[in-house]
DNA sequence: ATTATTTTCAAACATTCGTTTCATACATAC
DNA sequence: GTATGTATGAAACGAATGTTTGAAAATAAT
């Protein structure tokens, strides 16, 4: 049986496509070249280019949310009511992800994660529906951690986490530094902590009541 | 003379098609067929698609980075260093993007400008260039704030900040709340200091020595 | 061995794309 | 008025796209 071979052969050629060039640029005749497959296998195995495309995301999208809700049972499990429980179900929610960029092939996977947002607006609404579970249950987790931040305050502070993350994702270039011609080499867990401390304490920092910001001008 | 006519509505219907259906999904006979222009009349007033494209971000971009610099001039000119600089810096950063929000036809750029990061990767270099000297200011003047950050910690931060704003710009629905049907109506100012809040509380966090996190496992 | 089913292949399908051409209308300057 | 440079118009160009077709090849089942 040689058909799920060239099912890998293709999704695999189409996701690496699809980060090199962008999804839309990405033809179905590169993809099955690249794969080394015949054009009309793509709609053969998948029905269509759009089916195909729905194909890379669902590969690891299922799971990964999957291990999120894992991982957030697990937690709550333990039911450990330290000040670090903040951290705990931040990095519950990440490492999933982060853990996808450790092997190679994952991670080609996570820099079409991060540009997931930024997509046509078709395909976005179709997959990230499957992101609601995930997303009500670390968000009454995080209301339990943070009962005196108000919901619309934790709302747009995790829509600041979430944006962090997708580009961290999508972005494989840091910013360049002036100062510094070398390149950090960083390990992927360290990203992963630096950005927990850094969305913690961005939960955690105090309400602005109105303008808490300086008057620049 | 019609000519700035037909430019300007060529530049409004490719950036409100673009914000609509991705740059690549947009064809030249759509844009045409919307400003109400000849199909022949992009390749006249830009010479090809990619210049329509560049054209696009150019409008908005240069006035934005200009206007960013030139916030961080008045600021450092005016040397106040109270404990609020950190938020002075970061406002100085922000604005200009989301004063572009308040008016209807630019607010479908900053849309685009969030989308920039993950576009394809062809324009977006080209485009980023033009973003150095901006990046540059801004990581001294947080390095004069911030002088107990190490500078990999900085980076890494403003990149968690820079995305964040990215998606704030890009994606225009909030995450959906569970336990509220309402949308919550806030002005784009209260917006932006709540991210002033946010970034600025993640990059005081003390840094992480090596696993700040608390292990779940 | 023969049938049935699945997979591959080359070729062509009809559209759509960005771009070009050349003629026409329009404005301004001499 | 005539000439000149600018803008718009309709039509066509070649190339590339996703999809379909029908036959050949390969695999599985009887």
């Amino acid at each position: 049986m040689n058909e799920m071979d060239t099912r890998e052969r293709l999704l695999d050629a189409a996701q690496m496509l699809f980060v090199q060039h962008g999804i839309d640029a990405t033809s179905l005749r590169s993809i099955t070249a690249a794969a080394e497959a015949n054009l009309a296998s793509v709609n053969y195995h998948f029905g269509s280019k759009d089916a195909l495309i729905q194909a890379v995301y669902a590969r690891h999208l299922g799971p990964l949310n999957r291990e999120r809700i894992r991982l957030l049972d697990e937690l709550e499990a333990s039911q450990c009511g330290n000040t670090f429980a903040l951290e705990a179900i931040l990095e519950a929610f990440l490492r999933p992800g982060f853990d996808l960029m450790k092997s190679q092939k994952p991670r080609e996977f996570v820099c079409l994660l991060g540009r997931l947002f930024t997509e046509s607006n078709d395909l976005r609404r179709v997959i990230i529906n499957q992101f609601q579970e995930v997303q009500q249950r670390y968000f009454k987790a995080l209301r339990r951690v943070l009962p005196n931040l108000p919901i619309e305050d934790l709302t747009w502070r995790l829509h600041f986490m979430i944006g962090a993350m997708a580009h961290t994702f999508a972005v494989p270039e840091k910013l360049s530094i002036p100062s510094s011609p070398d390149i950090y080499k960083i390990g992927d867990a360290d990203i992963m902590h630096r950005l927990i401390a850094f969305a913690a304490a961005g939960l955690r920092a105090p309400v602005s009541t109105h303008n808490n910001g300086a008057n620049i001008l």
